[in-house]
DNA sequence: CACTTCATATAGCGTTGCTATAGGTGCTAG
DNA sequence: CTAGCACCTATAGCAACGCTATATGAAGTG
């Protein structure tokens, strides 16, 4: 029952943290329990962490490579958004999976602590759909695109997790799902009045843009390009009222 | 700069709890602080509220009353969505005005701790979806679009808390507005594939369950409206796959 | 006046995160 | 082989935490 094998104590801190941390249901974990799990004293976690947050900090971050490599996984499908439905499915999984480790991770946020996570989970969704705007697909800019996605997946996985697994229903996940990759993809039919009815000439400049900034084209000095850009941009949030 | 006035000491310690809560930047507010800014000794507070936790229950409770009534001040435009849209800007600005009372209802949701403040606003958002769908311009039922829009509407806020106030982009938060009601809206251009295209039926049969629900009507006896009632249910869900 | 009830205060318990200090370990240098 | 030197860990304990057993005062009721 506990981590006293021949591992280093910097390796059981971190596994009796993240167990206790996931059997937790919720309560406080003291840095007592951890250090008493590990077989170890409580000075060897200050020196090797400095902080109950730094072995927080560290399971965390060993929380977060392992999402990352969930979502690395299902990369080359040849169909970008539907790329961006598996990576949004796998987030939900992800998150009921290991909802403290989520919690911790999404819910606790303030504001000059924490988003640093969020920006990489971010820039992976931005990676991918900047494929989605290479193929013409993308209705907005696709860093937009990303943060918006993920707000709303952020969201949709807080709610299923504080329901009881029950009453917990995959159809919110699904149904938000596609509403933000309808409202972010180009293949809308045009002439709706309200959000969709983008120009296609809207669709090529982010194509194009996300092309340019992907291929590092030198064919336009540095100057020229940097204009070029300035005025692709301009028309591609053209319909931002 | 304490509450010593003539008020009564759970008002006192109300008043302490709220606005330490709301300065402290996101650090740990406890016990001795609050008792101290109140003018009062520890027990005085567990006399009243029993628990740390139950002061701030209270605190939460007064928020989330002060929001409802942001919320119902907006009520009849005649135009739901645009309803709609006005509620999503009003909980977005009082996340970002009172960020630290916003983490505490919405962004530490525990499995079994928090969510009936969730369901209230749940409700609320439904209610004014109803009308909506009694007006013919739901996609869906209203009840799985108030907890789509709102699980957007919290990851969004969530997601504007977590940044600095200079980079904060407010865009973020109408797109994903927009994109969401889009979705659950009735006038979309028929014929999209992907995720539109709901034939009219689903949608007068979502009306009509709406309105139904909404009159009571005694014409059916009881028996035979809740046939009905999951015939109309089975139809405005037909979409699903 | 005696009596109950409510509200606040005194003092302190057990636990928390964390640290000043010291001791043991394995290494390379002489 | 010993001396010195990092490195790592343990003993012991501090201040702050949430909370409470107990006592005291104030207010209303017979």
């Amino acid at each position: 029952m506990s981590f006293d094998g021949q591992l280093p104590p910097k390796t059981r801190l971190l596994r009796a943290a993240a167990e206790l941390l996931a059997n937790s249901g919720g309560a406080a974990v003291s840095t007592r329990q951890i250090t008493q799990l590990a077989g170890v004293t409580a000075p060897t976690l200050y020196h090797h962490f400095g902080d109950k947050e730094g072995l927080f900090d560290a399971v965390v971050a060993a929380g977060f490579e392992e999402y990352v490599a969930g979502e690395r996984d299902f990369a080359p499908s040849g169909h970008p958004l539907e790329d961006i439905r598996r990576m949004w499915d796998n987030h939900v999984q992800f998150g009921l999976n290991q909802p403290e480790l989520y919690l911790v991770m999404f819910g606790n946020i303030r504001p000059e602590s924490r988003p640093a996570i969020v920006a990489d989970a971010e820039a992976l969704m931005e990676e991918m759909l900047n494929k989605a705007a290479v193929a013409g697909q993308l209705n907005v800019q696709p860093r937009e695109a990303a943060r918006s996605i993920l707000a709303a997946n952020v969201g949709v996985t807080l709610m299923l997790i504080a329901e009881t697994a029950a009453e917990r229903n995959l159809e919110l996940s699904t149904m938000t799902r596609d509403a933000m990759i309808f409202a972010v993809s180009a293949d809308q039919a045009s002439g709706t009045p309200e959000d969709s009815g983008k120009s296609s000439v809207v669709v090529a400049a982010i194509a194009l843009n996300a092309a340019l900034q992907a291929s590092h084209s030198d064919q336009l000095s540095s100057s020229e390009l940097k204009l070029f850009l300035e005025w692709l941009h301009r028309i591609s949030n053209s319909s931002t009222s």
